[in-house]
DNA sequence: GTCGTCAATATTGGCGCCAATTTAAACGCC
DNA sequence: GGCGTTTAAATTGGCGCCAATATTGACGAC
């Protein structure tokens, strides 16, 4: 129906979002040092360049800055993690409502399109095209939603998030169970059921990376 | 009962609070272009830090850069504001629930203390001390709130809002009104009644800067 | 008199260089 | 042989300079 597969943001990037993509996809670990002059060499770009970059990173609380040591990966703890989940599940759950109310059939089918391309990229897809169909369903889903200033939070918000390889995708129960749970939601959607759609969103927040094993943070 | 009046970030400013706070006062309104030189000049600071500092305040949603052109102060329009104040109302409210939860009787003690440090500002006190002592007050309430995350995403989104002279503090009813609020979160508090507490702090938040007049924005 | 064009001015923004600080290593002392 | 100290290397971070770009004002043509 629709081939907006991975035309999220392909060409045209910005040097922070290339960095933030690497941290996503895992090339950059949580508690990894970012030096400069790796940075420089890697993307090809000059140091200026490279430290706003890296000062956008912190302030979109990615990486964090230590005077005269140098820019590293966030490591978020586990309190903080499920602090985050937390104040995603009120988020989301809270745009349901406007939510269900826009949606059209169009969009629906459109939303199922998205989900079916997610499963095709959990079986032959790469970890950089899983990411970009997991974010092109969840977008699609919040563009329905009115309050435009709600969902660039719940995007800074899903950001701010653990990176993929650590948490996410780790196994292929925890992929059958995100998979699944995409369906629920268009369905959910289908039937303008918003009491189930906010119980399938807070599990899909909740459960899909459920148990961390803590060996994480410490790197280096 | 305590003396927490305006220790809340008074002699180690870093640039970026200094011209925030500047902002928050009014001495920047919105639409204002931000030119480096004058910003060199006026706090005594570098180029580089300049603009660092106006980098963070990009990153906060404060000013918004134009390539080649420069930094001005953010014009929230009339949608961006309701839309901001219904995540704020979406986040404070839901933070009533731990706040209650934790709240003991001395906490009510030094929130009412605080309540009346503001009281006292509305009579006598500038623009800045108010500022402060409104500061304070919801900060002390927040810090019932057990989720960190939470709070700071809570103060983030308070200080995305409009700035102080345009909108807040206008007439002296409004500032009634305020003071009337924080009096009644007491209570409410105190009585640990939280569907009350909800409805007072939605109000705070809604009807506090009542019917925009829409007259700013287009400054320059 | 008004509009379009062009020069002059002002402002932003990138870059290489160097100082300050930290980290790693080597050395010598106990 | 281990440990504290000193020295050397590496990295970060600040700064002045200059090019790129936008804006203002003046000039001239219609």
């Amino acid at each position: 129906m629709v081939k907006n597969t991975k035309t999220v943001s392909q060409i045209p990037q910005s040097l922070s979002e290339q960095i933030f993509t690497d941290i996503r996809i895992g090339t950059y670990g949580p508690g990894v040092w970012l030096k400069q002059i790796d940075l420089e060499e890697r993307y090809g770009a000059k140091r200026i360049a490279v430290r706003k970059a890296l000062d956008e990173l912190v302030a979109k609380r990615l990486v964090e800055h230590i005077p005269n040591r140098g820019y590293r990966v966030y490591a978020l703890d586990a309190t903080r993690r499920r602090e985050l989940r937390a104040i995603r599940t009120l988020l989301e759950t809270a745009a349901v409502d406007e939510i269900i109310g826009n949606a059209t059939d169009a969009d629906v089918t459109e939303l199922y399109a998205l989900a079916e391309v997610f499963q095709q990229a959990s079986y032959d897809g790469t970890v950089l095209s899983l990411n970009d169909a997991n974010l092109a369903f969840h977008q699609r889903l919040l563009k329905l939603c009115d309050n435009a200033s709600m969902v660039e939070l719940i995007m800074e918000m899903r950001a701010r998030g653990p990176a993929a390889p650590v948490t996410r995708w780790r196994t292929v129960a925890q992929l059958e169970k995100v998979n699944k749970d995409h369906f629920m939601i268009v369905e959910a959607l289908a039937d303008r059921d918003a009491p189930r759609l906010k119980a399938v969103i807070s599990g899909h927040i909740n459960e899909s990376g459920p148990l961390q094993t803590g060996l994480e943070a410490g790197a280096e």
